[in-house]
DNA sequence: GACCGCAAAT
């Protein structure tokens, strides 16, 4: 029999054991030592293995101690502390067991504990092998362990092992999470011999730091070098790059890239491509992935929820939350996000409020400041300043930039001065040094016709250093990204570029547009005015797409910040003129314009 | 006698 106090207590296992037990096998040897280890499924059958291996003397073999801790140290189940304490009990530990150790805590996040093995390995005099510094690198990795990720570097130069692939691609690695760009480059560029995980270590460096369209150049250099296996994690990488910059048909083909390389994918991938289908703009796509999903998880409904939210589908994704509470899953606070910012997009107060409520007493989620903000936009857009503000006063943390900017822009559209001065002025005490937000006060000023504090406005933005975040639309035509600033002429098409533009404005006039040129809040005449509102940069990108796309097909841009009412109306007639869907991406929703309506109904 | 590796998301 097994006794309860061995079970429990790891350091007794030196006791031997006298009475036999006829389920023991006392002829355990070292194999038939792992393959019982192997069928361990959780820590009481592991203390049970551990009892009987003990029982048959544990210095039989070493390597039933090396087996014990790496099972126990490596295992979904397993428990560092156990491992620990079998560890501390091997006399002459070997670079084995130290290795073990150093994934075990690495795989608990408990990268220091890791890095302090490794120094303990040293003094004791164990020498490193070539399975030790990727373990190591990794703790490293997860730390930001800059300094320490250098020494080693400089150890296994010493060593020797800088021509392992595996230590390589983990230097890359390694390099990458400290944001060190530059050193992740040196390592994968003096590499002889580059495997797919080094090619996927290196797009993973650059998706780290946002660098979208490097990740793409880096991945079609990838095949072009003969490396063709590209895996499940390099493409999700790839497809985040696609998601960011909009580029859709990269995406597709990265989609059927997996369909013909994988046979089926977890949920976290099929995830991935739904949310690449929705923020590139398809959320036909995304929906009709994710109606063929099994195993709908979390992130897929939040992907879902805030997906429709942002198309400006309300109600439909308040549909998804209730077939979704149907399931008997349980909503976090994440997709109350999701849920309270569809009530927003759709305008939909009462529901809003009634959400808000729900999620406090039905569900017991305290709100968060993102649901506030919800809140006090959705209040804002319908014109329900006072009680947004009201709201503000009342909230239990502190309104941060995005609170205020909100009931401030809320301002603008309801041209209410009084409180627009009062949200500025908090927005100005935090400092966030956006020029926006001071532009957003010349604007409402400029509506009610106050000169005088118009300049004053833009005066103070100026002493204060700041400016207007560069505008510019992204546009992929052909499976490649191209940006376009306000008056760009970088293009190397611009001369047939500003001839449609040119083209275009002239149809516009005949439908009764004219610029409206209280968007340009510069001191220049009218004549200047126009001049910039014709150049905006979404009025090139879609000059552009129309150049070079078929007839009928969607245009899709991608704005890095919220288009200026001129551009909305100018897009909304183009849509009719030619005959286009014209889908924009801004930095809060979608825009689909279709016969001269834009689906965000006019509240951006 | 032979046990461990790298890259990895919504």
């Amino acid at each position: 029999m097994v006794g309860a106090s061995v079970l429990n207590q790891p350091q007794q296992f030196l006791i031997p054991h006298e009475k036999k037990s006829p389920d023991i096998d006392f002829n355990l040897k070292g194999k038939e030592c792992i393959s019982l280890l192997k069928t361990c499924k959780n820590m009481k059958e592991f203390k049970q293995v551990h009892c009987q291996i003990l029982k048959m003397g544990f210095f039989w073999s070493s390597f039933c101690a090396s087996n014990l801790v790496s099972t126990c140290a490596l295992s979904e189940w397993g428990s560092m502390d156990y491992a620990c304490s079998i560890f501390e009990q091997i006399d002459d530990p070997t670079s084995f067991e130290f290795n073990t150790m150093i994934r075990g805590y690495t795989k608990d996040f408990n990268s220091k504990e890791a890095i302090f093995t490794y120094i303990d390995m040293l003094e004791i005099g164990v020498e490193p092998d070539n399975f030790t510094y990727p373990a190591l690198l990794k703790a490293c990795a997860l730390l930001s362990a800059v300094k320490e990720g250098k020494q080693i570097h400089g150890q296994i130069f010493k060593l020797g092992f800088v021509e392992d692939v595996f230590v390589q691609n983990s230097l890359i690695n390694m390099y990458g999470k400290c944001g060190l760009l530059r050193h992740s480059c040196e390592v994968f560029e003096q590499m002889d011999f580059k495997t797919v995980a080094s090619w996927s270590a290196i797009i993973g460096a650059h998706a780290n730091l946002g660098m979208w369209a490097d990740c793409i150049r880096l991945f079609s250099n990838m095949s072009q070098e003969g490396c063709w296996r590209a895996e499940e994690s390099t493409l999700v990488s790839v497809l985040s790059a696609c998601t960011h910059l909009g580029a859709l048909d990269l995406g597709k083909c990265t989609h059927g890239y997996l369909l013909r390389n994988l046979s089926g994918f977890n949920v976290a991938v099929e995830t991935c491509l739904m949310d690449m289908y929705i923020r590139c703009g398809s959320l036909d796509k995304g929906m009709s992935l994710f109606q063929e999903m099994v195993g709908k998880n979390h992130k897929s409904y939040s992907v879902i929820i805030s997906g429709l939210a942002t198309h400006g589908y309300g109600e439909k994704a308040l549909t998804i939350f209730e077939q979704m509470l149907e399931e008997g899953l349980k909503p976090d606070d994440v997709i109350y996000v999701g849920v309270l910012s569809a009530c927003r997009n759709g305008g939909l107060v009462e529901k809003g409020m009634k959400y808000f409520n729900r999620m406090r007493l039905e569900h017991r989620i305290e709100p968060t400041i993102q649901h506030y903000g919800c809140i006090v936009d959705l209040m804002g857009r319908v014109g329900m300043v006072y009680e947004a503000f009201e709201l503000i006063k009342k909230m239990p943390m502190d309104p941060n930039d995005v609170i205020w900017r909100s009931l401030l822009s809320s301002c603008k559209v309801h041209q209410n001065v009084e409180l627009g001065e009062i949200a500025a002025e908090n927005l100005f005490k935090l400092n966030t040094q956006n020029g926006g937000d001071y532009i957003m006060l010349s604007n409402i000023y400029a509506q009610a016709q106050r000169w005088h504090d118009v300049s004053l406005t833009r005066v103070k933005m100026v002493n204060k250093g700041l400016g207007q975040v560069v505008g510019s639309s992204l546009v992929e035509v052909k499976r490649k990204v191209h940006k376009f600033v306000s008056n760009d002429k970088s293009h190397h098409e611009f001369h047939e570029i500003y001839e449609m533009l040119h083209q275009m404005e002239w149809q516009l006039k005949f439908e009764g547009y004219s610029p409206d040129t209280s968007q340009v809040l510069l001191d220049v005449d009218e004549e200047e005015k126009r001049e910039r509102l014709s150049a905006h940069s979404q009025k090139l990108a879609i000059a552009f797409s129309l150049i070079h796309t078929c007839e009928g097909s969607p245009i899709r841009i991608v704005r890095n910040v919220r288009m200026c009412s001129d551009c909305h109306t100018y897009t909304k007639l183009i849509s009719v003129i030619y005959q286009r869907e014209i889908i924009v991406r801004d930095r809060n929703i979608f825009h689909h314009f279709r016969d001269g309506i834009c689906s965000c109904k006019d509240y951006w």
